[in-house]
DNA sequence: CTATTAAACTAACAATTGTTAGTTTTAATT
DNA sequence: AATTAAAACTAACAATTGTTAGTTTAATAG
């Protein structure tokens, strides 16, 4: 079932929206107004407020989720996978941003099935990437440090690239990658 | 003029609220409720419900900008600096995760001066850790790589720890800072 | 005991919320 | 030109919002 241009665009501006005040604080209103319909002639093309939350945030995770999959169950190495990961924040934060900060901010506002869906795809996610760094310190690629702060500390900050990935002028995709990695790998310290 | 303590406690409550779905989405009855009054009690001891926003960040901001000025201008080498940072947002971040929390989603929430006072001290937090890292390139204690993407990363991760700083069981403050500042500096690589 | 103050209460307000019903306009197809 | 379908509109709804006014209870001080 395809989705028709006027929802997609909907969706594109409620985003942008949410990402700016967080999904409780944009009404229905501000999002007709802010594509110059009035508040009701929304109704025409979604169902509901929360289906708009749950389309933004959903398709995203899923992504996350697939990738997230094919690349703990390759043969790549250790440094090769957690690049890999990184490369995959750094996609989908330069196509969709806006919907990558409502998943970030809003996710506490889906609601039954949706909600359970998204912490288990959360959840499943950071073990993933748990599973990475503990093969690497196992096998000797990466140091014997704390593993849950190597974890967190790094999706941390992948996850909220959206902040500040277009604050400063002439990141392109691969400037990013070399950087990130780089900084990860060998860190600050000369 | 001291803050009696049933405002402290409502502050508390609703820094604990907040956190948890954001500003917008909890009411003045959500709060009333977890601390089993009626909400019209509340105004007893607050002004509004923005006046509990504001308190709640504002105190932790200048904490920030303090500290971090002292840091600055001391003459520390650039690896103790940045440690002194990473140290002021995990003191912070175990003392007040709540605020901390509210801090980072709500903040434009705020209105008018206090708006424009939030934001000139986060433009100056981050100017300020960006000349630590610049200086740090400069007298070649850190690598040559981006500096933008070093003080972003670095600081987004930090500024996130509230969200899993609890999540691994046995990080005491000493063992969360030499992890840290271990990752930032040397990397995860072996 | 009395007077005073702090802090709770009930009741209600005006504004805003997401949403629906019914209608008109616009665009596309026959 | 007539018909149909898509997409806008107006008007309104019930619920919820932050907040106020006025009152009662509980605690404290003289």
């Amino acid at each position: 079932m395809k989705i028709s241009d006027r929802k997609t665009e909907i969706i594109a501006v409620a985003a942008r929206l949410f990402k700016e005040k967080g999904y409780s604080a944009v009404t229905m209103r501000d999002i007709a107004q802010a594509m110059d319909i009035k508040a009701a002639s929304l109704y025409n093309h979604i169902q509901s407020k929360q289906e708009i939350l749950v389309l933004i945030i959903i398709e995203i995770a899923e992504e996350f989720t697939l990738v997230m999959n094919e690349i703990v169950s390759s043969n790549l190495s250790t440094l090769k996978k957690i690049e890999r990961v990184i490369q995959l924040h750094i996609t989908i934060t330069l196509r969709n941003s806006d919907a990558l900060a409502c998943l970030n901010n809003d996710w506490m506002h889906l609601t039954d099935d949706q909600l359970s869906y998204f912490i288990k795809m959360r959840e499943d996610y950071e073990q993933n990437f748990r599973k990475i760094i503990q093969e690497g310190i196992q096998n000797g690629q990466l140091k014997k440090s704390n593993q849950e702060v190597m974890v967190y500390a790094i999706l941390s900050s992948l996850r909220t690239m959206y902040l500040w990935h277009s604050k400063s002028k002439g990141l392109d995709e691969k400037t990013l990658l070399k950087s990130i990695t780089s900084l990860y790998f060998k860190g600050l310290e000369n």
